[in-house]
DNA sequence: GCACAGGGCCAAT
DNA sequence: ATTGGCCCTGTG
């Protein structure tokens, strides 16, 4: 990891909050200040004091800044507005849009969220996790650098080399029962049935439509995909937590359907409802709200 | 040790 | 429209 990168008056910038907050699943915490990243068939290091507008990235240079990582962090977006508009709502939401300080919404790869997204049903985080490091070291390929220690990190498998895998070979990945869902996707983005670059173009209800052909991809996977691939921020995947905080927050612990959840989002968050839904997911998956009590 | 739930969805009723 | 079952694993 040779070149270093400092990116300096970063406004609404916290590295950890960005990776934790459930978006994106191929990144390890070193430390408090420091998280390894793959992305972009690259391996990153990023760097950043709690607080501090200035944030180390080692391991790539100033034009892959501005080529790449600007567009992935969604740097040209202005977020304070969006916290200020969020935070005026109301006292929950402040409280979570103060919790979630620094979040940005990553711009991530349509074919990688497809699968991560398709993997994640009925999963807790570091399970998925463990689920594409292994899909990855299998099917990938290493990229050429080192984290300094040693230790190498694998490409997300292109559909081609995803495609090879028999499904005894997925399973040994420890995905379970979405291994055929797994290979039903590869096989409609190959054959060109789904034509991932296409969807940027199209409505949401045609793009949802269309991901929701693939086996394993229901309402929830295919909201995930389109909001953090697609930046379609006026979707609201709804997911036990945003259920369950929803419900809490605004309907008195009352169980309300999916459907009247996504319409309240709606109503209340207007377009910003996407970045809503990530302040809330983080703000009640770290405090553990709304869990049911045993 | 075992019951349960996890960024849900499918297939059968 | 509703519901049981699902691979696997961390948590209680």
């Amino acid at each position: 990891m040779k070149n270093v990168v400092m990116l300096q008056h970063l406004d609404h910038f916290a590295i950890g909050q960005i990776l934790e907050s459930g978006q994106v699943f191929r990144f390890e915490r070193v430390s408090e200040s420091s998280y390894l990243l793959i992305a972009k068939q690259r391996l990153i290091k990023i760097m950043q004091q709690p607080h501090s507008s200035s944030v180390l990235i080692h391991n790539t240079t100033i034009s892959e800044v501005d080529d790449l990582w600007s567009q992935y962090f969604d740097l040209d977006t202005n977020y304070h507005n969006i916290a200020t508009v969020l935070s005026h709502k109301d006292e929950h939401m402040k409280k979570a849009v103060a919790f979630g300080q620094g979040i940005r919404l990553l711009r991530q790869d349509p074919w990688e969220m497809l699968i991560s997204f398709i993997i994640s049903q009925n999963k807790a985080i570091p399970h998925i996790k463990a689920c594409i490091k292994n899909l990855t070291q299998q099917f990938g390929f290493p990229i050429n650098e080192a984290d300094g220690e040693g230790n190498y990190y694998f490409t997300f498998p292109t559909p081609k080399e995803l495609g090879r895998a028999t499904e005894e070979e997925l399973r040994a990945c420890k995905v379970g029962f979405r291994a055929p869902y797994i290979m039903d996707a590869c096989q409609k983005v190959l054959n060109g049935e789904i034509l991932l670059n296409d969807l940027y173009f199209l409505s949401i209800e045609e793009a949802r439509k269309k991901l929701m052909m693939i086996k394993g991809v229901g309402p929830k996977v295919a909201d995930c995909i389109l909001l953090f691939a697609y930046s379609k921020m006026e979707l609201f995947p709804t997911d036990v937590w945003i259920k369950r905080v929803i419900e809490g927050l605004y309907f008195g612990g009352k169980t309300i359907p999916i459907k009247e959840i996504q319409k309240f989002a709606e109503d209340y968050f207007g377009d910003l409802r996407g970045y809503a839904q990530q302040y809330l997911f983080y703000y009640a998956r770290e405090n553990a709200l709304f869990k049911p009590v045993k």
